[in-house]
DNA sequence: TGACTATATTCCCAAATAGGAATATAGATG
DNA sequence: CATCTATATTCCTATTTGGGAATATAGTCA
């Protein structure tokens, strides 16, 4: 992976948002539009631009697709995302993103705990 | 100072050889030119853009203009760099270029050392 | 099967970007 | 002053980007 690709997926606010809340969990898009407050397609965008790059993987679960980080991340990107998540300690935005995270996971949601308790079956075959 | 300005200004393979270079040494224009074997255009304009939004400070000495890392960096754009030199330790273009930075420094270097003995000057009045 | 849901894609437009050729500018030097 | 040197800017073009409206698609469920 070329270090500028990180930087070009890191350079827009939504992107970035985005790659900060995968940092918690895998999500669908359905929970993106949720907390971040922006439409479908500009969501499903920006995703499909961090999937062409190879900045995270997809999984169909039912309906919903779960978007998370790549397994086996390269070294820079874990680095980049650690420095992200260290640089946006003290960001009101970023860090209303994770308390409606939080809510989200708390208030039973759907889509994730399906994908949590399939991911547990695989783990099993 | 956003923090997406800062990938903004790092989404650019030149401008990260450019940063890159400044966290070693301030250097003015010609340096890039030799270093990076890229028209002169080209350097001015990404050194623009990097002055555009604050992540380099210039100073004229003579005829050169002498490109520095700003003297207050703000701590997300300290802790990126870092990370930054940290992710690029293997990359054979980053280091070939803090190679012919040092062939330079040795080569007794005018507008560089002209400018480090002027910084002097300036700290004693 | 048909309706429904979550998501992706297409088509459009406006703006930003990167690069080169040519030209302008500021300071140095004779 | 004229000339030179280092650097910046302007003008042009091609490409990429971001976003929205509308539409397509894949899987689900009755």
């Amino acid at each position: 992976m070329e270090l500028v690709q990180i930087y070009e997926c890191f350079c827009d606010r939504t992107r970035l948002r985005i790659l900060h809340l995968l940092t918690q969990s895998p999500l669908c898009v359905c929970h993106f539009q949720d907390i971040l407050h922006e439409p479908q397609v500009k969501i499903s965008k920006h995703l499909a631009y961090l999937r062409a790059r190879g900045m995270v993987e997809v999984e169909r679960e039912g309906n919903w697709m779960i978007y998370s980080l790549p397994k086996k991340p390269a070294t820079e990107l874990r680095k980049n995302l650690s420095c992200l998540q260290d640089c946006v300690q003290s960001d009101k935005a970023f860090s209303r993103d994770l308390k409606n995270l939080t809510r989200l996971q708390a208030s039973c949601c759907e889509p994730l705990a399906v994908f949590q308790s399939a991911q547990k079956t695989n783990r099993r075959s």
